[in-house]
DNA sequence: ACCGTGAGTGTACGATCGTACGCTCCAAAG
DNA sequence: CTTTGGAGCGTACGATCGTACACTCACGGT
């Protein structure tokens, strides 16, 4: 009994290739046996390894999350100040909204089922919760809520419009947001 | 020829009942078979009226902008100064993150297609358009730009929080983006 | 040297899907 | 009344799907 025989990188290749397959193709389009020809795999290590599509596409996006949150940590905890702060959202906006594809359809297949399982909504409440404790260390409480809720909203709008705005806007508004809200210092 | 024979009836009740299957089920979910039977016709009349699935979605998802502008339009065409405007937005944010979770999700589904697909994205930039026409009657463009965004963010982040904020913060995050850029009037 | 065990796999089954297409049948033309 | 064309429908086909499950086989214990 144990045999070490074990591979905990077929777990992992699984969970990338479908991150891969739902950003190219879309939830809508993803099935077990094309994940597992993305990522190298026989068809039966995905009900082997994953319970079901439901419990692989949970954990597929708990990856994704994690990675996201990482990418708000190392742009939101590097600044000393509310000024530095205000451009490392800026170049948050901007690295979001015109980066790669794969991030921003992720994120919209995420609050798509975030807006109907809360399951999902979880995942998002952990990221916005992350990145409000990372603004709160430059503004205060309610302040760093709406400057959140902007962020998102300059990020998706950046990432849609036929023409996207300049940094000069995404600069104004925060600048605007958190004019009155960093007062304590 | 020419047997007056047609039933356009037939035709809206599919694209409403795709619309419902949507909101209920996801885009993932959708077959011409479910959409018949919420619709009640027969199977043969899906591929009948449209060329296809992708046909279908396409105009489903314009029926839900015209729906959704329309809201726009209600709420944003009444103020007549920019401190109505504000408290019209308010309302606004509010109606769309805690009314029918219906418009939350379809909008979410939509974004979704928009982030991958271009014939959707036409869609929301049209949305986009509009509200910031009616936004650019009380604040200057660069303003109604960024307000455009504020609403976007607030309102997500309002419908997916575990609290969503009160009607207070959102009133004040428009102030504020709205402060120095209603100075003509 | 031999077995037991459990990690990992190949395959097959039943369900469901999109779509094509031949058919029905009503209304207008003659 | 007969003809006829097109609107609309029922059905069947081939593809694809998720999942269950019997199986292999390398290894550790004896």
């Amino acid at each position: 009994m144990a045999t070490g025989h074990t591979d905990p990188q077929r777990r992992e290749r699984i969970l990338a290739a479908t991150l891969d397959l739902i950003a190219d193709e879309g939830i809508a389009r993803v099935s077990h046996r094309k994940i597992a020809a993305r990522a190298g795999v026989p068809l039966g290590s995905m009900t082997y390894h994953f319970s079901g599509m439901d419990d692989l596409l949970r954990e597929a996006f708990g990856r994704f999350t994690d990675h996201i949150v990482a990418v708000f940590d190392a742009y939101l905890s590097a600044p000393a100040d509310p000024e530095q702060a205000r451009a490392a959202v800026a170049d948050l906006v901007h690295v979001l909204s015109e980066g790669s594809q794969r991030d921003l359809v992720l994120t919209q297949e995420l609050y798509t089922l975030a807006a109907r399982q809360p399951a999902y909504r979880e995942l998002t409440q952990e990221w916005m919760r992350r990145s409000r404790v990372h603004l709160e260390k430059h503004f205060d409480p309610d302040t760093a809520r709406q400057l959140d809720a902007l962020i998102e909203g300059l990020t998706l709008h950046r990432a849609l419009a036929q023409e996207p705005h300049g940094r000069t806007l995404t600069l104004e508004a925060i600048a605007r947001i958190t004019a009155t809200g960093a007062p304590a210092r």
